[in-house]
DNA sequence: CCACATTGTTGGCGTTGCATACATTGTTAT
DNA sequence: ATAACAATGTATGCAACGCCAACAATGTGG
C-alpha cells in the first residue's frame, strides 16, 4: 500500500500535472525538468527519483493521456442512442474534442520515440482503447447496421479515418472553414462505408 | 544567378543532408547543431548563418519532406491505369511507402510546433500535394466513378482515411499482421465510400 | 530504538542553443 | 586593379539543460 508521500507531498502526480500544463502551453518540446522542479519548488534532481530521464516521463504522460482518452471515450458512449450511426457519431466527436484540446499530447501518445517497456505499457493502453472500438464495430455488426466480416478488418478503415481527421485537424492542415462540416463529412462517409450490402 | 557557394561548398545543403540522415537514424529529438557542424567540419556557430535556429532548420526540412512527398505521389501516377480505382491504389501506396520510408520526417511535417512565416510555406507545399490529390478525386468524379458533390468535401474524409491510416503505421499502433492487408482494407473502404452509389 | 529504504539536496560534468565580435572569402563598382 | 561591401565561417562566452554521484533528511519496519 502506502502511496502516502513522503516529504514533498505527492511529487510524482505534481510533476505529471505541471508537465502536462506546460505541453499544453508551450509544446513538448518546452518541456525542462529543470524548469518544473523550480516551478513546484524542489532541487533540480528530485524529479529524477520518479522519472529516471526525461524521456521516462514523456511516456507516463503519454500512457496518462491515452487512459484518459479512453474515458473520455467511453464517457462519449452514455446517454445516447443505440443506433450505430449515433453512437459511431458521439465517439467520433469523442476522438476530435480530445484531440483538439490536447493537441500536444496526442502528438505524444502518437509519436515515435518510446522507450522499449513504455511501449508495451503503452501498447497496452492503446488496445484498451481499441476494445472500445472494436466493441462498437461488433455491435454495429449484431444490429445488422455493419457490413460482415472479421472485425479488425472492418474496423481499421473506420479507425484510419477518425485518427486521419483528428490529425489534420490537430496539425493545422486543414483549412478553417472546414473545420465546420468536415467532422459531419467523415462520419457519413464512414457509414456510407461500413454499412451493409 | 550566383548559387555557387562561397567556403564551404554548399553549407545548406549538406546541413540538410546529414540532418535528415540523423533524423531518420536517431529520431528529431537526437538533433544537434553543433554536432552537425562538428560532423561536417565547421564551426559550431556556422549553420547559424543558414538557418538561424534549430527550429529553422526542422521547419526546412520538413518543408523539403514536403517537396519530395510531392515528387513521390506524383510519380505514382505515372504509367498507372485511367480508372480512379486504380490511381487511388497507386496513390495510397506511395503516400504510405514514404511514410514509412520518412517515418520521423513525416512526424516533423505533420507536427505542431512550426515558426509562423514556415507554415505559410509550409501550407503552400501542403497545398500543392492537396491539389494532386483533389484533381484524383475531380478526375474520378469526371468519369463518373466518384459520387458528386464538393471535391474538397468528397476528398477530405478520403484523405483522413488515407493520412490516418499512413500515421498509424508509423506510429507503430497497428498489429503487424495488419501491415499486409490493411492498405488494401483502407483503399477498398475509400471506393466503397466514394462509389456514386 | 535502530537498521534501512525512500525521498530530496548539493555540486559538478559535458553538451546544447544562441548571441556577439571578429576573420576570411567572394562580388561588384569604380 | 582595387577598394568598398556583402556573404560566409570562426572564436568565445553565457545560461540552461540532462544526468550522475555523493550526501542529508525523512519516514518505515524489525
Amino acid at each position: 500500500m502506502k502511496n502516502r508521500p513522503y516529504h514533498h507531498g505527492d511529487l510524482p502526480s505534481e510533476l505529471l500535472a505541471r508537465a502536462e500544463r506546460t505541453l499544453r502551453e508551450k509544446g513538448s518540446g518546452a518541456l525542462s525538468l529543470r524548469e518544473l522542479a523550480r516551478d513546484i519548488g524542489v532541487s533540480p534532481a528530485a524529479p529524477s527519483r520518479h522519472f529516471k530521464n526525461k524521456q521516462a516521463l514523456l511516456d507516463a504522460l503519454a500512457l496518462n493521456g491515452f487512459e484518459r482518452f479512453d474515458e473520455a471515450v467511453a464517457a462519449s458512449q452514455e446517454g445516447v442512442g443505440e443506433s450505430f450511426g449515433e453512437r459511431l457519431d458521439a465517439m467520433a466527436r469523442a476522438y476530435v474534442d480530445f484531440a483538439v484540446a490536447n493537441a500536444a499530447l496526442l502528438d505524444l501518445m502518437f509519436s515515435v520515440k518510446h522507450s522499449l517497456e513504455a511501449s508495451e505499457a503503452l501498447g497496452a493502453a492503446a488496445h484498451r482503447w481499441s476494445e472500445q472500438f472494436l466493441g462498437l464495430i461488433a455491435e454495429g455488426q449484431r444490429r445488422g447496421e455493419v457490413r460482415k466480416g472479421p472485425v479488425e478488418r472492418v474496423a481499421l478503415p473506420v479507425f484510419a479515418a477518425l485518427h486521419g481527421y483528428a490529425d489534420l485537424t490537430v496539425s493545422g492542415m486543414l483549412p478553417p472553414e472546414m473545420t465546420a462540416y468536415g467532422l459531419d463529412d467523415v462520419v457519413a462517409s464512414v457509414l456510407r462505408q461500413c454499412g451493409p450490402e
